[in-house]
DNA sequence: CAAGCATATCGTACATCGACGATATACAGT
DNA sequence: ACTGTATATCGTCGATGTACGATATGCTTG
């Protein structure tokens, strides 16, 4: 993470296009259907949705994996937008983008 | 493919389970959004639905890719079950598995 | 059964994933 | 500034994905 403040990160809305060019539409959902092709990322969505946690460090604690390999998760779900880390003192809290999540919704369900 | 007739596969109808333990129902909605998880194989499930072509060849001529590339791309999708071979003569007619593609659409709906 | 077509599988090469421990970076408090 | 804590990144390794051409398999037809 480059730690750029959350302050500073408008989280911009998603792009929103409509009637994409298929070959553009398969990019974008096999983009956002990667991002779940791990149970590990599953259930990270699956922790940060039930909203019990939020902290980098409860999220490890709630995993079979090591600190740095969680780390990596999260780093491929915010490529993927579909989840947020705001820098909270010393630690990172971690939420869902909704915009990103509902798209991924969308595209699938209007397979 | 090991070829037995489509007559043969009474293609049963998908295991429904309700109310999955989180671990496993991580692991069944990551299997599912894998085989999403690349853009060819997005096109692949596209282009069934579409209904314009079925038989494996044609799926290949609307591909950029080897026809033996193509061909494990199907595989991965029969192997999730969301997609289904029948054989046709000399030629094989892929169609959705619309059981697996529900279940996948609810849950993903359900995150 | 021989030949030809459609599809699957094999073998290979390269890239990427997924895991870990070790280390670096950023922040809070003293 | 120094220390400790929390998180990210690096380096590595084995496993797997993705692509291809070549070959095998299975069906149909002559």
């Amino acid at each position: 993470m480059t730690r750029t403040k959350a302050s500073n990160s408008k989280c911009a809305a998603t792009t929103e296009k409509l009637a994409l060019p298929d070959v553009e539409w398969a990019d974008d959902l096999a983009k956002l259907t990667w991002a779940l092709a791990h149970p590990a990322r599953v259930r990270i969505v699956r922790l940060l949705l039930s909203r019990k946690s939020c902290v980098c460090g409860e999220i490890v604690e709630e995993m079979p994996l090591a600190q740095s390999t969680v780390s990596q998760h999260l780093k491929i779900l915010k490529e993927t937008g579909l989840v947020q880390g705001e820098i909270d003192g010393p630690r990172v809290c971690y939420c869902i983008h909704k915009a990103a999540l509902a798209k991924l919704k969308k595209l699938v369900a209007s397979l």
